[in-house]
DNA sequence: TTTCGTGCAAACCATTTGCAGCAGC
DNA sequence: GCTGCTGCAAATGGTTTGCACGAAA
């Protein structure tokens, strides 16, 4: 599914035998109103919400990014070396990271044969796809001039 | 690089002004000698030395690990939710991870065009390639099937 | 009315760090 | 001898969890 109403992710949580809650419904709408590959840590999120605000727990957002990344709605990210970061997964504007390992700034690309490898191998397996990314650990042009250490 | 001897690490550890040290050295030979697609986490690695004589402390081995995956030696894997693994970076067995979100069950399989999307895109960018790795987040058969919930 | 979800505060735990002594080179 | 490295113990900090109350269905 490539978007998602309060309709459609109240469908799928029946399914499941959980429920609807406005947070949930707000941090959907959050997400899905990011621009085009911004993606979000869960701190971030949390004042994001508040200055909108929306007075979320950090527990429930922990929770909730959980869920729906377990539901295959966010797609979970390990940009930077002690936290993750979330974003919407679409595969219109499905694409993957290229990371330096010394200062962690990131590019994004697309490949359209990523997700044709994803779809098959999981299919192959008998496993059902939520996502897939292709992750490129690098050091960065100005990185490599640098004569800082690590 | 494919493979490390003592002299070879060395020179590459002297190239940034490190040094080689016992440990260092105890620490790529385990990794040499896993058999392939093998990966261990720090606490795993910490045992294995143990079992073999080593009385390495935890807090060398985090350094250690973290220093050669910068430097490209090792691999740093996200398979479970709250640590990670390492595991040797040789192209000759590079090979990617098909994980399922609920029971964390691994495949490893292999796909030629996945380097070579990697060392196109940090090529085209100006980066210094370390590591690429395909990760497909999905749910395994047995897992479709269960009742059990997230 | 039943059960799940939320908020709060406390707990967790993998990983990092300060420091003193040791050891490459 | 200079400086990086190790081991120990303590700290860190993102994330999880127990519990009581509130709210979907």
């Amino acid at each position: 599914m490539s978007f998602y109403t309060a309709d459609s992710l109240k469908a799928e949580l029946h399914e499941r035998g959980w429920r609807l809650t406005p947070q949930r419904e707000i941090i959907l709408d959050i997400f899905q109103n990011l621009a085009a590959g911004r993606h979000l840590s869960a701190e971030d999120l949390c004042e994001l919400l508040h200055s909108e605000g929306h007075d979320i727990s950090l527990s429930t957002i922990y929770r909730t990014v959980k869920l729906m990344a377990r539901m295959g709605i966010l797609r979970e990210l390990e940009l930077a070396e002690d936290h993750k970061h979330y974003e919407i997964n679409q595969p219109y504007h499905h694409h993957h990271h290229l990371i330096c390992v010394k200062c962690n700034q990131t590019i994004e690309f697309k490949n359209e044969s990523v997700l044709k490898i994803g779809d098959k191998t999981s299919k192959k397996e008998g496993y059902h796809l939520l996502d897939c990314q292709l992750t490129i650990h690098a050091v960065c042009p100005s990185c490599q001039r640098s004569l800082l250490p690590t």
